[in-house]
DNA sequence: AATCGTACGATACTGAGTCTCACAGCATTC
DNA sequence: GAATGCTGTGAGACTCAGTATCGTACGATT
């Protein structure tokens, strides 16, 4: 986990020309030279000019993957918050980095790309794992995806509203307050399975004073066309 | 619309080729040759390697653009529904050209973070009318968010699906399920805010006869929790 | 002191993407 | 019917990311 002190000089060597230069404007060569080492050298710590702004992404992954494999079906939404919050943990624990990152990565479409990549292996990651979690139940595989894409655009709204305000702010409790939609989504999915066989059910609706009957019809059309 | 027939014989050179080497093993300069024109030509027609083989997307997304711009908050829903639909549609209209696509996609990294890059515009796209639609509501940020993570998640979800299937039958009628979903989700948020000031609401719950006590006094407080 | 492994530098190479220039075809204009 | 201008194309040079290879210096081990 500790970073070597060359890695380390590599990365702020490059962030700090992309910031003077641009992204595009910096070469790898210079990167090497204001490091004072190699080319060669450059390559041997990260694979590509675009890793040296995303280190640790696969650390982060790994760590996430570890807290879900932890739970079952029964924890889940814990888990899954826990996951979330290491991840947002993670971005604030250095603000600084996490901020001029943002910033670059807003004006560079191919950083842009990548982090959007990325992105996409931690939706899939909470995919794999609601998706057993949820292994049985109807509409499994669907649910785990809109589940995990509720998670992950949370987490990311929240943390993209953090990162805009400058870092200037606690972004526990708008998380919290965002997986507090997801989860009663979850809720409601759960409860919409309908009246298992041999089971009657009241279907009854709630509304203001001022609903219209159509108002009414539409709502029980609508509960109705969940089981046909 | 129509696309030019030099255009037309670089894109077949090049899925020909990537099916035959591989990607990776495919130089611009094979696909041009194949195509009997020169590599100037190629990047005269896609401005990258990658670009050859998603051409349309810009079209496609300018014409779901065109499908929201044509609708106001009233008509979120039918409009949001279409939008996702002219997306499948586009799909499905030539299966042959997704279906080699997607294997192809599956196989070659480079290929698989364009394609999520593509569909993070749509998203974008989707996430824009729908805060405005929303704008004024509370939270309209993170549940425009929500919405178009959640639209997206499904139509990828049905068209990944399909494609697994290898386009052999008909999946608007997926899609419709899965938008189902969605649109509950929307309602229900919808719901959650809550009884304006000045007006009363009577809150019900629907169970089954089976449901126990801790049943309806979960679901209510959960219900209440909403509202704190 | 001999040896082995590791980290680094140097160099060459492939291939994507950009840019510039030259040229051919084709229409317009006088 | 020649001069003019526009458009699409080919050719070639160039930059730079990324890969592969080789040689070597340094430090640890025995």
């Amino acid at each position: 986990m500790a970073r070597s002190p060359t890695s380390q000089r590599l990365a702020d060597a490059a962030i700090g020309l992309f910031n003077e230069r641009g992204y595009d404007e910096t070469t790898v060569d210079d990167i090497a030279a204001r490091a004072g080492v190699s080319r060669s050298t450059f390559f041997r710590y990260y694979r590509s000019k675009e890793e040296v702004i995303f280190p640790d992404h696969d650390a982060l992954l790994a760590k996430v993957e570890a807290r879900l494999r932890a739970s079952t079906a029964d924890t889940a939404i814990v888990a899954i918050c826990d996951a979330v919050r290491i991840v947002l943990a993670h971005y604030v624990e250095d603000a600084e980095v996490s901020l001029r990152r943002y910033r670059l990565v807003g004006r560079v479409p191919a950083l842009r790309h990548r982090e959007i990549a990325s992105v996409a292996r931690y939706q899939r990651l909470f995919r794999e794992y609601v998706g057993d979690w949820l292994a049985g139940t109807p509409d499994a595989p669907l649910r785990a995806e809109l589940m995990a894409s509720s998670v992950v655009a949370a987490h990311n709204q929240v943390l993209r509203g953090w990162l805009r305000a400058g870092g200037s702010y606690d972004p526990f409790e708008p998380l919290d307050h965002a997986l507090q939609y997801v989860i009663r989504t979850f809720r409601h999915l759960e409860n919409m399975e309908g009246p298992r066989e041999g089971e009657d059910q009241v279907v009854v609706a709630a509304f203001p004073r001022s609903a219209s009957p159509d108002d009414v019809m539409d709502a029980i059309r609508a509960h109705l066309g969940s089981r046909q």
